[in-house]
DNA sequence: CGATAGCTTTACGTATACGTCAATCGTATT
DNA sequence: AATACGATTGACGTATACGTAAAGCTATCG
């Protein structure tokens, strides 16, 4: 059914990206593509790229996403629903983007730095659960507050 | 030593405030003992108050924060690092206040809400943890190649 | 070959969340 | 009384994260 509304679909990317396998998993994206796949506008998109964030092959001057461009957008897309700010993101994309390259001193910052980002990340799972506590809380209380006036 | 330090201050709240009891739990507080204990800013905290966020009670103009006042920046605070806006915090924040009140149609809501809350808190929890696999995969692979090259 | 769809850049606008003065006022110490 | 401290209210400025036209390129359909 993808495929099918798809047809009428224009331009170098989608070209590009639909002679390319249209199976399961495509090795290429459109910007509309990912657009709709995570939710996020056009605008926003490209807006990351000039950030520094994304950077899409081109073609015919029209943006090409690759798998990795696609996973770092999800990266993106997670770390702001998180609270993460852009920047943060960035040096975290940073990291992810060389895990395995350089030297043994970059290797430890590395290491490091993602020591430090878990915690940070429980830190914040904990934060949730009080959250969670109170809000459980409130709903208990509402709900016995109904089932008493059903009662009556 | 916190009432130590404390011994050079001035102003009417502080004073309204070291009046009251200093002793563990104080049940007033100036928006500077708030400023610091939950690493926010004067401006934000007023900022926090004309967005109808807070609303505490004055002495000669002076802010006096109540523990419900209190209880309300801990929880924009914590909200925020979650990332929520001050507007979603706001929504929150009237469902807290009137947790008991109401006929049973406003109870029902105060009940939907909180559980719709809980799910999406729980939604967030589940990204953290997606979060923290990716990173412990890279931390994983990057001290894995550290021990490997200083073996060589 | 013209229309249409989809993509592009450029530029200005907007919403959120404060920061940064500047002026002022009350309280407290010297 | 003078000075200093802490708080207050505007008013304007700033950073982040996009939204919203406007105008143009390009490929495909009819």
């Amino acid at each position: 059914m993808k495929a099918a509304t798809k047809k009428a679909r224009k331009g170098a990317a989608k070209a590009f990206v639909e002679a390319h396998g249209e199976a399961e998993a495509p090795d290429f994206f459109s910007i509309s593509d990912l657009s709709e796949e995570f939710g996020v506008t056009h605008r926003a998109i490209r807006f990351y790229e000039t950030k520094g964030l994304l950077s899409p092959k081109r073609l015919n001057g029209a943006r090409i996403y690759s798998r990795r461009d696609r996973a770092r957008l999800r990266i993106i897309v997670r770390a702001k629903s998180l609270g993460y700010t852009l920047e943060d993101t960035k040096d975290y994309l940073d990291l992810y983007g060389q895990q395995g390259e350089g030297r043994i001193k970059q290797l430890e910052i590395t290491a490091a730095r993602s020591a430090e980002m878990i915690a940070e990340l429980q830190a914040k799972k904990q934060q949730i659960d009080e959250q969670i506590e109170e809000l459980r809380l409130i709903n208990e209380v509402c709900r016995r507050k109904i089932t008493k006036k059903k009662a009556r």
